[in-house]
This record gives structure tokens, C-alpha cells and sequence, in this order.
DNA sequence: AAGTAATTCAACCGCGAGTTC
DNA sequence: TGAACTCGCGGTTGAATTACT
């Protein structure tokens, strides 16, 4: 029995505006319902990952600022990879956007510091950074949370004050809050007025 | 100006945890 | 109580873009 097929691949403005309005009607939930209602022929899922790292409102797109960096830095020291975690600490960046941030330009920090620093004063017994394959210092770069030390940056040190963080966080979290959900079960979407309204 | 390499980032996948019935 | 369903997380991939030769 094979389901329709889900649509994968980029996103076009169309879908994006769709999936808002149907988020505003429905609400961050039931995404596999949203999914199918809202015809857009991608999964549940998708439809998720799409709003949570691009669409929700208060997402911030493009360059970190040396800030959001340092914090990024010291929270992946104190938690290691919960890019969740260290993404509620960041507001209006995603788990998502954290984890490719770190990919890159930690992992580019990492290599320097590597290529820097002495062969002979590492505790590595077997490779010198000049020797060692590319996807070998991908993993030590992920892994080397000692990494913050280096960069100058310890666990003490208050760059973004968490009072100002959770401020922001709790006014993002106050949108889309109130819904009904008999009015939802009962609504009757017709494309037109979907896009006449968008 | 063209070709190639490196980088960036959106999106997908698999899995485990939590929730509902 | 347990099965089914849903959600969220972390890892990975690949297309698009940018930098370099």
C-alpha cells in the first residue's frame, strides 16, 4: 500500500505562506494533520522543521553576532551538543542553525587552534594536526569542548544577561498561545480564500 | 572569464521520549 | 498497562553560493 508520496526538497514562498496561515489556524501542533488539511503534500515533519528554523516569528537569519557567538561557545562547553538546550539560551536562533554554526565555524576555529599549537605539547599520541585527515579533525574539532578555554572564554564570564534572554524568550513564546480546538476540528479551509487572505 | 575547491545552510533521516487512548 | 501515535532531537547530506586559481 504505498501512501501518496510525501513532496520533499526546498520550499517555495507558496508553501511557506501556506504553512503559516494554516500554523495561525491550527496552532504548533499536530503537525501531521496540519500536514495532510493543509494539502501540502509534505510530511508532518517537514512542515515542522520548516516552521520551527525558518518561518517562526522572532527568528533572527544571518551572521552571529560576537555575543550570540561567545554564549554559543560557553554553553556548548557546559552542555556539549544539546543544540536545543543551548538554542533556548539564544533567542530567535534555532537548535538547527546553532549546529550548523558550530560545524563551521568552530570547527574552522578548532583546526587553527590545532594547527597552531605545538605536536609535542599534545597528549595525542599519534598524529600531528598536519597529518591527520580532514574528517579525523572534524570530530575533534566537535568534540574538544576545551575549545572555549582556548578562545579566551570561560564558564564564569556574563556576556548576555539571562534576564534579558528569557524576557525575549517568553515574549516569542506568548504568540499563537490561545486556539480553539472544536472551531478547529469543524473549520472548512478552501484554497481560494487561503490565498485571497494571503 | 572559466573551472574548481571550499563553505554555508536548508532539509532529510532515524531514533528515542513523551503523550494519548 | 501497553500499544500506537506524535513530537523533538542530533546527526548527516546535498544543493547553492562564494572564494580562489
Amino acid at each position: 500500500m504505498a501512501a501518496a508520496a510525501t513532496k520533499k526538497g526546498p520550499w517555495t514562498e507558496e508553501e511557506d505562506a501556506r504553512l503559516g496561515w494554516f500554523v495561525g489556524l491550527f496552532g504548533e501542533r499536530r503537525w501531521d494533520y496540519l500536514a495532510q488539511v493543509s494539502g501540502l503534500g509534505r510530511s508532518g515533519k517537514s512542515c515542522r522543521l520548516r516552521w520551527v528554523n525558518y518561518l517562526h516569528p522572532g527568528l533572527k537569519h544571518g551572521r552571529f553576532a560576537p555575543e550570540e557567538e561567545q554564549l554559543v561557545i560557553q554553553l556548548h562547553a557546559k552542555w556539549g551538543n544539546r543544540w536545543s538546550q543551548i538554542a533556548r539560551s539564544l533567542p530567535g536562533r534555532t537548535d538547527n542553525e546553532i549546529k550548523n554554526y558550530w560545524r563551521t565555524h568552530m570547527r574552522k576555529k578548532a583546526q587553527e587552534l590545532n594547527l597552531f599549537s605545538s605536536p609535542s605539547s599534545s597528549s595525542s599520541s599519534s598524529s600531528s594536526p598536519a597529518n591527520v585527515p580532514k574528517h579525523e579533525l572534524e570530530s575533534m574539532a566537535e568534540e574538544d569542548t576545551s575549545a572555549a578555554a582556548a578562545f579566551g572564554v570561560t564558564e564564569g564570564v556574563k556576556v548576555y544577561s539571562m534576564d534579558q534572554i528569557w524576557d525575549e524568550i517568553a515574549a516569542s513564546e506568548s504568540f499563537c498561545e490561545e486556539e480553539d480546538d472544536e472551531f478547529k476540528m469543524n473549520i472548512k479551509i478552501d484554497d481560494d480564500n487561503f490565498m485571497h487572505n494571503c
